[in-house]
DNA sequence: CTCGTGATTGACGCTTACGTAAACGTAAAG
DNA sequence: CTTTACGTTTACGTAAGCGTCAATCACGAG
């Protein structure tokens, strides 16, 4: 009662509720709950709970990282994987070493979107303050 | 008739049909007429066909690679619409500027995920090629 | 026992960004 | 004139990514 705006915690430091998950990284249950629906989470139940490891807390992570770049749940469902793949096979292998490949050149195209992007952004801006002076010293002269 | 495969070609080399910007872009007429109904260009129209200048050609440009970097239509509308901004009055432009500092916040923040995110791949692509090795020079073993 | 708090599972709704016909106009070619 | 190629509008459909109830369960405190 001492401390106010408490969310509930977990006794082990451990693992996570939906809440805390949810507080942590500024998402809705729902939106946690949904990412589960298509195969991104995969909490422990506790009867009918869901308990969080490590494991699901840095997988939501990447999750939203992936959200920020722009992929679709299905794309980073592909890369989230990627991270935890068992060794397995060959074909297996290949098939993820090829994977790699693909998200990198996406990501590369991007950064090179990015980089024009700010470029023209910083012409703008210059462009902006440009007329700003003029306006100002115009002003001044009135 | 002698060669296949015929876009019709508009006679002004200025101007572009709705075809040509589809097949130049690889999108489909109904996206360029989408964007269009969101306001994100404005074609001229010639009785009722659209005539595309080089003002819509390089917005249209700029929309696909907003799309790229994961921005949703509204957002893009803001950043092209930024790009010809008439110098307007003061306040037009501290706005304007206040929106460059937002969307460049974004992005930068955006690039870092990618670097993140490359790093990461570049780590899983290691783990996976030493896997290849190991699993390759045991199968020379047997 | 009851209340409050946080959890659960449906299930329907909504927005974005188009896809996909359907029905029609038009201009040049055969 | 008819076909063909290109264009138009109108409108319904859809997939993704959640929001928003509603009904229910579990559990510790009072």
């Amino acid at each position: 009662m001492g401390s106010m705006h408490n969310i509930q915690v977990t006794a082990d430091p451990q693992t996570w509720t939906i809440a805390e998950l949810a507080a942590e990284y500024d998402v809705t249950l729902r939106t946690i709950r949904f990412y589960e629906d298509k195969g991104l989470l995969t909490p422990e139940r506790r009867g009918t709970v869901r308990v969080y490891h490590a494991r699901d807390k840095v997988r939501l992570g990447l999750i939203l990282r992936g959200k920020r770049l722009g992929f679709s749940l299905d794309q980073i469902a592909t890369i989230v994987d990627m991270y935890d793949a068992e060794p397995g096979e060959e074909g297996q292998l290949v098939y993820l070493l090829h994977q790699i490949g693909t998200r990198r050149s996406e990501l590369e195209q991007r950064r090179r979107d990015i980089d024009e992007t700010l470029e023209e952004l910083a012409e703008v801006e210059r462009r902006c303050q440009a007329d700003l002076e003029t306006l100002r010293s115009a002003t001044v002269v009135d």
